[in-house]
DNA sequence: AAGAGCCCCAACCGCATCATC
DNA sequence: AGATGATGCGGTTGGGGCTCT
């Protein structure tokens, strides 16, 4: 018996992913979650296979993924876990987290296999930040730098330029002192449902779009910023369930795009339950 | 500077397995 | 229990970027 194909592959988009073909899944996956692949792509308006939808998710755009080069303890790890499982790559993706199955199989078919043969083999020639295909970059979270945000989370005291720039867009329009910005956070909070709680979805995310995308904190100019300047492109007039905790917890210094992306997802939703609300 | 060859890795393909009816 | 559809998995490929000559 024939298989029939996954899905009507005439007509669909084959090859590296665009960057609105990235935002659209993320957005889709974001809102609705991913129950049916097979239904996504018709659902989300992608003219992509349901298993490609899959694999770009699973692979390159799920939120969970750590990129990068792989440390020597994960290569390790590789290495060990190959001896006893042998090519069984989500098996060993499991004991990775971060760790694709596609992108172990891929280190270890360019690099872990040879060493493993000739211990004496020199490694390949280090990989350095090479460019990558334009639309892999399209969402990159490899290089965008977040790590230079310098904000003391413990004591949610801003000290540095950020703070400054940050800081006189909380005072301007939201009435935020600078002597609120070095609240420990229990009085924070009771702050913020006395005073700031009333502010609309539309404020507060121009106010996280500002620091997302801001200099200091994304290194990376342009792509971070595109991204969430078009996604967050859109008008809200109710108010929304974005917490203290949430809001201030956008000065942790280990942010990074994920913590981005989750913060994105989580407030489509909520604007979904408050408009269904209304 | 240019081009040939190599390397890397995202994406594809086909088969296996699981889930549902 | 078997048919069918959906998803997962591993092997492979192709193209862009990098290095070498």
């Amino acid at each position: 018996m024939v298989r029939a194909p996954c899905c009507q592959k005439i007509g669909l988009n084959r090859g590296p992913w665009a960057a609105e073909e990235d935002q659209i899944l993320v957005n889709h996956i974001g809102r609705f979650g991913h129950g049916n692949w097979r239904a996504l792509p018709k659902q989300a308006g992608l003219l992509r296979c349901g298993k490609s939808c899959r694999l770009r998710w699973m692979n390159y755009l799920r939120p969970d993924i750590k990129r990068g080069n792989f440390t020597r303890e994960e290569e390790e790890t590789i290495i060990r876990l190959h001896g006893e499982l042998g090519n069984r790559w989500s098996a060993i993706a499991k004991n990775l987290p971060g760790r694709t199955d596609n992108e172990i199989k891929n280190v270890w078919h360019t690099n872990l296999k040879r060493r493993v043969m000739d211990p004496n083999v020199p490694l390949k020639r280090p990989k350095k930040n090479k460019q990558k295909r334009e639309s892999s970059r399209a969402l990159d979270r490899s290089d965008s730098g977040f790590s230079s945000c310098v904000i003391d989370s413990s004591t949610m005291t801003m000290e540095t330029s950020l703070g400054d720039r940050i800081g006189s867009k909380l005072e301007d329009e939201f009435n935020v002192s600078e002597s609120d910005l070095s609240m420990d956070f229990t009085t924070l909070e009771t702050r913020w449902n006395s005073d700031f709680s009333s502010h609309a979805a539309s404020d507060l995310l121009t106010v996280s779009t500002e620091i997302s995308t801001c200099d200091y904190v994304c290194g990376n100019e342009g792509e971070i910023e595109r991204f969430w300047s078009d996604t967050l492109a859109m008008e809200s007039t109710v108010e929304t369930p974005i917490s203290p905790s949430y809001y201030f917890n956008l000065f942790n210094s280990d942010n990074d795009i994920d913590f981005w992306r989750a913060i994105l997802m989580d407030t489509e939703r909520d604007w979904q339950e408050v408009s269904q609300n209304h």
